[in-house]
DNA sequence: AGTGAATGTTAATCTAGTTTAACATCATTT
DNA sequence: AAATGATGTTAAACTAGATTAACATTCACT
């Protein structure tokens, strides 16, 4: 059981004693799935919420065109779950599918209602990691109205290099919103303007 | 001081005791603005969130075409201010500014801070309300690129009928991301629809 | 009541991004 | 090495929504 990564990401946050740790700890449990299967499938009640110690999901909704539109990529260090049904316990909106074998550390919804009791300074960290996913929610629907396909493409390649490498490009467009046709255009586009 | 509507609000997240809820009122104030004064300005760091208790504001992004691009609408019993300013205590991204006359109890970055050691209650009470914040705004993000512009136009109207009518159509356009001359055409449609 | 500013409408023209469809490349399995 | 499926490219035709510009309406103030 190797939650090393996850006490290091916490540490970033809050401080925990021995005690605390051995107590966290025994509420977790750590999850491997392979390439292609799913964590999350719309429709069912998210039970959990995964810390990825390694590996990569995508988080995703198919529309009532059967259109699949990525909300988001996990890879290390990265939380992935359908927060929507997590925190009210109701059917999923997303999907969430590994893209390559992946290891999780799993806090259930139960382990995350006693950790918060047992541990304020969890309720802590929590709040914390959400505010950060809150306000970079809330750039990204700013870039979606302020930038053009390309600059938002050029942002992504920026923030994420090292995600770009391991996910097809078709997937890629999807995140952007824009069709795999149209990406390809803009990198053959940036290709040439170097 | 008329903190009942705060108070009511809390209610339905966390019960505080008597003691608890003249400590948190001693930590608050309570200001108004008038219309058109910003209560936050591109740059500044934003030092309060604020609860709505009569009003409206808008908050606001100006790209470098100058355009005007608004996140969100803020009336009774909503939050206002720039969460990424505040969490960070960095330069705002964003501007917030009254649509009406409003008034606001604040909560200010060392009150919060006070709040939490005091009462953790109320980190709670935050953590669910941006927990909740968080899924309303990946929502969006879904909306916005799988649902057509009439759609969303459709959806915001369902969702926010009485919004609607206190604000001027040329921001709902801008909040939906398209041209007031945009919406002015489907909002013609859907009377020739009718 | 009349004037100017703010808000809303209409229509023509334009463009970023979509759709469709055919083809190219790459990786995996046999 | 051939075959199959997954991924990526190119180009032509199309469309949702932007831009521009002229005009209409409503509001707020003297």
């Amino acid at each position: 059981m190797n939650f090393a990564p996850l006490l290091k990401y916490i540490a970033n946050y809050v401080s925990l004693t021995a005690t605390e740790i051995a107590f966290l700890e025994s509420k977790l449990t750590i999850r491997t799935y392979l390439k292609g299967q799913y964590i999350v499938q719309q429709g069912d009640i998210c039970k959990n919420v995964g810390f990825v110690l390694s590996g990569c999901t995508k988080t995703f909704y198919v529309d009532k065109e059967g259109q699949e539109h990525i909300l988001m990529f996990s890879v290390e260090d990265w939380w992935t779950s359908d927060m929507g049904s997590f925190i009210t316990q109701t059917p999923a909106y997303f999907n969430v599918q590994c893209l390559e074998n992946t290891e999780l550390v799993m806090f259930s919804y139960e382990a995350n209602e006693e950790l918060y009791e047992a541990i304020p300074k969890l309720e802590r960290f929590f709040r914390l990691i959400i505010q950060k996913a809150f306000v970079s929610s809330q750039e990204r629907i700013v870039r979606n109205f302020s930038l053009s396909a390309k600059e938002q493409y050029l942002h992504f390649r920026d923030q994420y290099p090292l995600i770009e490498q391991r996910i097809p490009q078709y997937m890629i467009a999807s995140y952007l919103g824009i069709t795999k046709e149209f990406l390809s255009k803009i990198k053959s586009q940036l290709i040439l303007e170097q």
